[in-house]
Formats: structure tokens, sequence, C-alpha cells
DNA sequence: TGATAGTTGCAACAAATTTGCAAGTTGATC
DNA sequence: GATCAACTTGCAAATTTGTTGCAACTATCA
């Protein structure tokens, strides 16, 4: 879950670039960037049709492959607890993990400072440059504990 | 890549658990086993037929299926570098990583100790009981480093 | 306001995965 | 080793997810 009421700020990060701001790609990054939970292109589509603004699941799929080119979003997989689907969220610089119940599918994040250590080891060991660290745990959450 | 020359074990713990153990089901726990890459289903298809082993696709997707709801293979997307198919391998009790080369799509796996600190982390911040860890890197690796 | 280069929607395609069901197989039992 | 029930498989068709080509449209800048 992205945090919400951040700074609207791929809209002028994209204009900067001088991308163009179509009012497809004003609702999709406002929805991203508003949202209290991962989304899927197929949340995206009808949450921006809800909203009035008609777009085509084409121009979804291009938005999304734009951000994620330009590193302004990540795609996750959430360990496929719910199917096959990929979820978009606002890439932060903090490094954050997902954290997923099989049981329930509540998704949690959190914030933490192993995964620098991680990059420090990656980078000794292999000289690799590292652009995108994704750490997703499946796990049981406390709730779900009680009721087994 | 999972090791190779594993010890056999999937076929044992199959039919310890009352599951049959067809020939179809053989050859794909043995090409899982023996594999000294990643393989998505496709190659398990493929490799499975040239060695003489009538199967169909639906029974490798029914297959991995089950070996993923009994925690024996983990599923992989390996950061999507080549497109949406996904990965399985043998299930790893210690933890390890893949790395993987944004421009050459070369992977690597990496053994560390930071994922236990990590899952230490997580326990104490959180009371998730973990199932599963999975981190993947996007990164450059040397060889495409000096390329550029 | 007009020009233009970048964007969109549509339709068709492609790839990945799933489902229903009849026919075939496994493994326990005799 | 033969029998049989329950489990598995293969096939065909459908579904889901994501991509491509192209004509029509539109944001931006002079």
């Amino acid at each position: 879950m992205p945090k919400r009421n951040q700074q609207p700020e791929l809209a002028s990060k994209l204009s900067d670039k001088g991308i163009r701001l179509t009012k497809q790609r004003r609702i999709l990054i406002d929805l991203i960037e508003s949202a209290n939970q991962h989304l899927h292109p197929s949340d995206l589509l009808y949450q921006a049709r809800e909203k009035g603004v008609k777009l085509d699941r084409t121009t979804v799929y291009r938005t999304l492959t734009m951000l994620k080119e330009l590193g302004l979003v990540e795609e996750l997989d959430l360990l496929h607890l719910n199917g096959h689907e990929h979820y978009y969220e606002i890439r932060h610089d903090r490094g954050h993990i997902h954290i997923g119940c099989i049981s329930c599918g509540k998704i949690l994040e959190l914030h933490t400072d192993c995964l620098s250590d991680l990059c420090d080891e990656i980078r000794q060991k292999t000289g690799f440059i590292i652009k995108t660290v994704r750490t997703e745990v499946a796990a049981v959450c406390p709730d779900c504990q009680r009721k087994t």
C-alpha cells in the first residue's frame, strides 16, 4: 500500500521530461499516486472509467510501461498470491518490502535497512551495479495465526 | 540455477503424501531436480517430449501448481527480464537471491545471510510467521558494464 | 490559431494459463 | 497377476493478460 496523499509529483516529472500530459495519463498517475492498495492494470482501467475518463486497456499498458521505463513506478507480482496479475506502485527511494499473508491475502509494507546491507554484499561479491531490489515475503499474519 | 545432482527427493516426498507417481510427474520432477537453469513450463514440456515422454501442456501446469501448493517448488518471474514467463525451481531452505542483468538477461544466484536478519526483523516488527522470502535484483553485470 | 509530433482507440493478434470431460492409469487389495 | 475405484491425463475450447499496426485525434509551442 503506497502511502496516501503523497505530493502529486509524477505529473511534473513527466512534463519536465517533455512527456505530454494527456487526460488519460493524468487520471492514471492520479490513481496510482492516491491508491491505498496495489493496483493492477484492470483496476486502473475500471477506476478511471468510473471517474468518467474514456480510455482503453492498451493505453493503460502503454502508460505503465512508460512509467516503469522512466523508473517512476515499480512492477510487483506480490508472490502470485492472487493469480498471475502484476501490480504497480510508485517507486520509493527508501527500501521497503512487501509481506503477503497467504491465508487472507493482506499485504503489508515494511521499511527496513537490511536491503542496503544486501546491496553492499551484492556489489562486493559480484560487481553487479544494482538498479532495483524487490523483496516479497509470503507469511501468515497474526490474525490468521489466531484463527488456526 | 538450482544445483545439479541433488538427491531425487521430490518423488519420495510425493509418494509419502499419497500422491501418485505417474510417468508424467516423474519426468517433470526429474527435469526440475536436475536442471542447471531456471525452467519455464514450455521448457519442461519440450524437454520431456525430447526424452520420449508424451505429455500435454495442461499436465505441466497442473503438476507445477501441485508442487507449488505443496511447497516443493517456487515460482519466480525473474523480474520479467524476458517477457512474462514464470520460472520454477526446487525450494531451498537456505536463503538465496536472484540477480538478473537487465542488459544481457543473465541470471546469477547468490547465497546470503542478510535474509535471515531480515526474517528476524520481520518477525519482531510484525508478528508474521514467514513461509517464503523471495528477493530479485535487477542490475547490470560486469561484462555489460564494460561494453558501455 | 495552426502545424506537428506525440498519443489514443480500435481491432486483431499473440502468449500464457485454465476448465470440462471422456478416456486412460495408478496403486491398493485380493 | 487381475480387478476396481479413485485419481490423472490429454484434448479442445475458452479465458486472461499483454502487444501491435494504423488511422484519427490532441497537447504543446510558435
